[in-house]
DNA sequence: ATATGTGCAAAAGATTTGCAAGATC
DNA sequence: GATCTTGCAAATCTTTTGCACATAT
């Protein structure tokens, strides 16, 4: 169970600066909850819901940022770079986790377990450029996860069928 | 715009059988409600939601199965290998498409106009089976996406920045 | 006969939207 | 001051569930 290492303070404020820069080109406005928002999910460990980013964008005074918020800034993270949406988790709703300063990585998933591994495959990145290229499409994103049984699920399997 | 070439009757049967058999190993019954869905799922050229069954599971008296049917019913066709559930097409809700005797592959979609291209890479196939092993699992499936611009997009975006 | 399957309505979740009040440029 | 933002409530949408009746074994 790897933790990833989380943003310093260094890297948050970088962060809020690609936030800032986004916003600005789009001619939007600074808003102390949008930033509320991006420090709860920059500060993360894992992977959160949007019900986390709720609880934990509270502020020193204890304010909370109300769930239509959250989801109204959203869309701004994924665009300035600060999270990737990710749909490992069966039943539950919609992951995220930080993506900003971070090497890029995919998912495999027990079916059994729920129990999340990450991978990164620089032979996978570069067959999926090429892929692109040969439909004379240009990259900007991909979601790639992977299904399985991990191996204290098959040992498990094996045991009640005994 | 490849069509899918659909399953011609005698799959439909094989289809069917393996639908069947499915349901007998787990103690189910045979209802024709479900064959109804199955038909009009394997029939689909493309991808389809759940509402798309729904008007479709129609069947000679114009019978439609409800929406709760085939909600109860997609899991089982998951599990028969009729289906495969996709992540494509942005906003909108689940798809699904045909995965009975097709041969398997993914998506690469543009962000600008929602245009889907199939792709298959056995070398990206392989990669994932050895990522799988090198953690200890063995795969049961995956869903591999990628965005980006097409040609035409990339032309739009030249012509209105012009 | 008994257990499963289906339609329907209601419930449950997740996400979006309208609006009035508050914040920013 | 004009415009963007936010909280809040209500509206939407998708999917799930409870139940009474229908159907299969």
């Amino acid at each position: 169970m790897k933790k990833p290492h989380s943003l310093d303070e260094a890297g948050l404020q970088r962060a809020l600066a690609a936030l800032r820069r986004v916003v600005r080109e789009k001619g939007l406005r600074a808003s102390s909850a949008r930033e509320r928002v991006a420090l709860a999910a920059l500060r993360y460990g894992g992977h959160f819901t949007v019900e986390d980013l709720v609880r934990r964008s509270k502020d020193e005074r204890l304010e909370e940022t109300h769930a239509s918020t959250v989801y109204r800034t959203l869309p701004l993270l994924l665009e300035a770079g600060l999270l990737e949406e990710i749909r490992v988790h069966r039943d539950e709703g919609t992951f995220y986790e930080r993506a900003f300063e971070r090497e890029h990585h995919d998912h495999l998933v027990c079916v059994g377990c729920g129990a999340v591994v990450e991978f990164h495959s620089e032979e996978i990145e570069e067959v999926q450029r090429e892929v692109a290229v040969s439909f004379g499409f240009v990259l900007t994103g991909h979601s790639h996860e992977l299904r399985g049984t991990c191996t204290a699920c098959r040992e498990r399997g094996r045991e009640s069928r005994a």
